[in-house]
RNA sequence: GGCGCAUUCGUCUAGUGGCCCAGGACGCCGCCCUCUCAAGGCGGAGAUCACGGGUUCGAAUCCCGUAUGCGCCA
């Protein structure tokens, strides 16, 4: 038999990272079986329908490298894949049940089943539906009809005894049947519930293990009760532990962007969150942190994932996907790291001059975006915008003369000089610092500031060396002039 | 309120009766390297395994209860 999993977004939004995890997971266990990964949209909530939802969750999963092999966009040998082009199909199955007498038509209106709820809750009962429309002879329904009332069909379920699940994770799970009540299957518009939907779906797609969020195991006895209704057997049931922010809520907006595609914009690598989630609530052994894909896909299995939920490690991913950066081949890096530049630049930069930065920022930056702080100084026309104070930092605050001192015999002693390389550049410089009694630092400290304007940044001479000598020493005379302007 | 699930360093986790007075990682701190910032190396602090009872020669690991958190139903 082979393994078919499927993820099976509502299209409200753009994914979170806790739908993306139960994506990597489905993801995960149909390649290392060989099996399927399918998509398929849950649409038959229209209240909440985005219309953009559907490309947001097709566009996370390919910007991760999930692909699937039947979807939407891809057909297949179950299409149509988006449940609102799938109504027939609930309404056949739901009547099935109808006919054999395990499900039935309710007229209740919303009004009456809202005043039952009010009654239960001042009882301090459990509120769920009472069941009236269960029993109704031939006669009341024919009443109920000549009333116009649309009805909806309810699962006929067991008063008494209970019903255990079996969960992945958890072992079994037992419930009451007491508590539960007679739910609905099919809406008075036609559409389905979750519950029918997701069930003749599962079925009809040959699914054989349904990963989802742990908020269903509250339902997962009614599915159960529905496959047995109906004659099929249940796939394997896998409810994945929620995702909390720090406060140990579940994650949300109100922690800031959780949106996948928030994660690109922002400069994270696909590989890197691929493998930090895949490391959320599952692990390889107890020392791997950083485990490529085929890896991934080689090991992970259901066995080892936790049910409990997991606190979102946002410093952890950052180093995560450092690692990542670090491990980048430098053209590669250059490319991704480009569209960040020259958005942030304003114009198209050289894949040339590109490529000579790269080496000196590859092990400085966590994400793609810091590139900019990182090295948007090569790129800048005209004066920098820095303090005087900064170009004089602690050593020279109290002395700008020595400062210019060091400055002019920098740009003397580099003007001219001939290749203009990193190691003439540090021959050239560092023995000034010694003829004025200063550290070698102190002097580059000034230097530094003169020509990048920034206190922080890769190795002096090499930066020195690949910005060029014309903005090297334009940049020096610079800095000079503001400091003559603040010692005279 | 009812039902369900969960509970090992701040966080992610290893651990399925003796190897554990609990291992790894992120973060934090210190040292080394060093022209700044990183990266890297080394070291450190940090968990009476939620609590209380059992079972057992022996429990983080099994059982019961309590607490707390979370989810679902409204």
């Amino acid at each position: 038999m082979t393994v078919r999993v499927r993820y099976a977004p509502s299209p409200t939004g753009d994914p979170h990272l806790g739908n993306i995890r139960t994506a990597l997971f489905d993801w995960l266990l149909a390649r290392h079986y060989g099996g399927q990964f399918i998509l398929r949209i849950e649409d038959t909530d229209r209240a909440r329908y985005v219309e953009s939802g559907v490309q947001a969750q097709m566009e996370a999963l390919r910007w991760l490298g999930l692909d699937w092999d039947e979807g939407p966009d891809k057909g297949g040998p179950h299409a149509p894949y988006v449940q609102s082009e799938r109504l027939p199909l609930y309404k056949e199955h739901a009547d099935r049940l109808l006919a054999e007498g395990k499900a039935y038509l309710c007229y209740c209106s919303p009004e009456r089943l809202d005043e039952v709820r009010k009654r239960q809750q001042a009882q301090k009962l459990p509120p769920k539906y009472d069941r009236l429309c269960r029993e109704l002879t031939a006669e009341q329904r024919r009443a109920a009809q000549a009333q116009g009332t649309a009805p909806v069909v309810r699962f006929q379920t067991p008063l008494l005894g209970e019903t255990v699940a079996q969960d992945a994770l958890r072992g079994a799970v037992t419930f009451q049947n007491e508590t539960l009540d007679d739910f609905v299957l099919l809406k008075s518009d036609g559409f389905p519930t979750y519950h029918l939907a997701s069930i003749v779906d599962d079925h009809l797609m040959e699914i054989t293990h349904v990963l989802r969020g742990e908020e269903w195991l509250s339902s997962l006895p009614r599915h159960v009760l529905l496959y047995r209704a109906f004659g099929w057997k249940p796939p394997v049931f896998a409810h994945l532990s929620t995702i909390l922010g720090p406060d140990r809520a579940k994650l949300s907006k109100r922690h800031g962007a959780h949106a996948a595609l928030e994660y690109r914009r922002q400069g994270y690598l696909p590989d890197a969150v691929v493998n930090f989630l895949g490391l959320l609530g599952w692990s390889l052994d107890d020392h791997t942190e950083i485990i490529d894909r085929e890896t991934l896909i080689g090991h992970f299995d259901l066995d080892r994932v936790l049910p409990n939920p997991a606190v979102f490690n946002a410093d952890k991913l950052d180093w995560m996907n450092g690692m990542y950066i670090r491990r980048l081949p430098p053209e590669e890096l250059a490319t991704q790291v480009r569209p960040f530049l020259e958005a942030a630049i304003g114009r198209a930069v050289d894949p040339a001059a590109l490529s000579r930065i790269v080496p000196l920022v590859q092990e400085r930056i966590k994400l793609l975006s810091e590139i900019v702080g990182m090295a948007d100084f090569f790129f800048t026309e005209g004066p920098l915008d820095y303090e005087a104070a900064t170009l004089l930092g602690k050593k020279f605050a109290g002395e700008p003369r020595q400062a210019a001192e060091g400055l002019e015999k920098v740009l003397s002693a580099v003007q001219t000089l001939e290749p203009w390389q990193r190691e003439p550049l540090e021959a050239a410089i560092r023995p000034l610092a010694e003829q004025m009694g200063v550290k070698a630092g102190d002097l580059f400290g000034v230097v530094r500031v003169a020509v990048t304007g920034r206190t922080a940044t890769p190795p002096l001479f090499e930066t020195m060396e690949v910005l060029g000598r014309e903005k090297a020493v334009e940049r020096l005379r610079a800095a000079l002039d503001r400091l003559h302007s603040v010692t005279s």
